[in-house]
DNA sequence: GTTTAATTCAAACATACGTTTGAATCCGTG
DNA sequence: CACGGATTCAAACGTATGTTTGAATTAAAC
């Protein structure tokens, strides 16, 4: 619908107006919500003008999707650098199921230690999965070729679920891992203060030994079990 | 704020109009959004005035907060149903693990056998489990009491577990079950057509096998690992 | 049939939203 | 310094939102 904005778009010119936006931007979606966060709240926050969006990025799904390419692409890179290392460990012989779920979980989890802003993108990227809507598909499409690759490595190290149970269990995998990032504060609010706050690699071990054992479980029975 | 609108709320009165913005919103807010979903849509959905919303139920925040009220009620007397009655199974021994994990699961995956509506108001919860906001906080109240009796429960079937691992891992549970319920369809999207749709039972027994076997996992070691 | 309360309705309320505009300002280049 | 493109800015645009109002309508009680 819209032609490009004024200067170039898709570069990585980063003026600091730009990143400050961007960085705004991950921020309140990711605390506040995506369609609750307004324009103007987002240039607020950067010290930037209520145009700057539409003249940087030509909307405010622009920006979105600006926010979710900054880092998911390297992430998903990192995901893949992982998982080639992890097969390349042993020549051969299918690499271990706790490397390549640790090389699906550990690159999004680890963001809160690598960048300042890193903790927000993690609570934005839980919410992107769990929301429907077109932003949220379109802004995964980056996602669907690292699945692919990783189910492709679970198929050789689990050859013995059906290829329809093998997609569950990576499926689950996924709403471990988003919801963990999206929603982790509820359990302290669930918990009280039984569940003292930890540190990422903790709760990185913690999901890959949760996750790694379910897709070792045995296969559910195909028969019912009610009287 | 608000006074009481003009007649009684908080009783069990269903006019058919309140039934029928319950029902409009329950599918509004889980398909579309909850802050996308507008009260003219709500009301438009509904047949009714746009008024009514804000007549019968004072706000839409109020509105929101019926919908989930509605079902997340009987959902936890059935879980606790459930819950009690693995308990008693085995007189003095602790029930079994997938028993309880059951319990948790199967109530809100069967919502789409019993109700026209219970598949919405189930993308709804994953959805609410995701989402930051006092709305979603303040929905969930009610479910804390249940996360209590289970937490309960499982600490005398995983008694070698730490406290702290074991919350974490409920806290998994309810990732799996929250993330399957409000975004399954992206598993479709992302797998393509290798993984055709299947009934809720094969769903809720995958997520059973898949969280038993999660929950039986050694606790992971406490040192690092890299180099 | 009249009276009274409950409910519906069209219309307007004030506010907030994403976006656009056109002039002002900055800033490197000739 | 003067020029020109890039960027910022205050202001306004049109539209959509949640909510309120007061009259019209329905339904029940006497």
């Amino acid at each position: 619908m819209n032609e490009m904005p004024h200067h170039c778009q898709g570069d990585s010119h980063h003026c600091a107006t730009q990143e400050r936006l961007l960085d705004a931007a991950e921020y309140l979606f990711a605390t506040e919500g995506i369609a609750e966060t307004s324009l103007r709240a987002i240039t607020a926050r950067a010290d930037a003008n209520i145009a700057s969006v539409n003249y940087h990025f030509g909307s405010k799904e622009a920006l979105f999707q600006a926010v979710i390419a900054r880092r998911l692409g390297p992430i998903n890179d990192e995901r893949l650098r992982l998982l080639a290392a992890a097969e390349t460990e042993g020549e051969g012989v299918p690499p271990a199921l706790e490397a390549v779920v640790e090389a699906f979980v550990r690159p999004i989890i680890r963001l809160r230690h690598d960048s300042t802003h890193g903790e927000h993108f993690m609570r934005l990227m839980g919410r992107v999965h769990a929301e429907p809507g077109e932003w949220t598909l379109h802004a995964l499409e980056e996602f669907r070729e690292s699945f692919q690759r990783f189910a492709e490595v679970f198929a050789r190290i689990l050859p013995d679920l059906s290829e329809e149970e093998r997609l569950w269990r990576m499926f689950f995998l996924i709403g471990v891992t988003a919801h963990t990032a999206a929603a982790d504060f509820k359990l302290q609010h669930f918990a009280g203060d039984r569940c003292p706050p930890v540190d990422i690699e903790t709760t990185s071990r913690r999901i890959v030994a949760f996750a790694v054992a379910g897709f070792r479980a045995p296969a559910p029975s195909e028969d019912g079990e009610n009287p």
